[in-house]
DNA sequence: ATTATGACTTATT
DNA sequence: GAATAAGCCATAA
């Protein structure tokens, strides 16, 4: 069965800013084995850019709590992770993903089945 | 208030 | 297809 896509707690949410948690918070949404994309996030939030989606999460105070690794770019690679764009901890986050159930392509790229569109 | 920065996106060269 | 520029918006200094 799926985890139970908790959402932010209030703790959580009283140590970063609004918009912050409002981002994080629909994070928590996206099932197990699903990822989602910054632009997806950023409608979701009722901003129009995905950078400060990507600033929201860049330095994550709640690493595994909040899946910030399931986040990609718009074209479905891989993005960042842990403050970095490529490196050892790019290859952890498709590790983290693949173990949850995502599949990747040859590029490197997310199944577009894969991806959460907060349908 | 103003400036600089960035895990982005799109258009242009 | 890679490199650059411009647009975008929240954050930190």
């Amino acid at each position: 069965m799926q985890p139970a896509l908790g959402r932010l707690t209030p703790s959580q949410r009283a140590k970063v800013t609004p918009f912050r948690a409002k981002v994080l918070d629909a994070l928590c949404q996206v099932p197990r084995g699903k990822v989602t994309t910054y632009k997806y996030l950023s409608k979701h939030v009722g901003c129009n850019s995905s950078q400060a989606i990507g600033q929201a999460l860049k330095h994550n105070p709640f690493a595994p709590e909040v899946p910030c690794h399931r986040v990609v770019k718009t074209d479905r690679t891989i993005g960042g992770f842990s403050g970095s764009i490529s490196g050892p901890k790019i290859d952890k986050k498709i590790s983290l993903l693949r173990g949850e159930g995502v599949d990747f392509s040859e590029d490197g790229t997310v199944e577009a089945a894969c991806v959460y569109r907060f349908e």
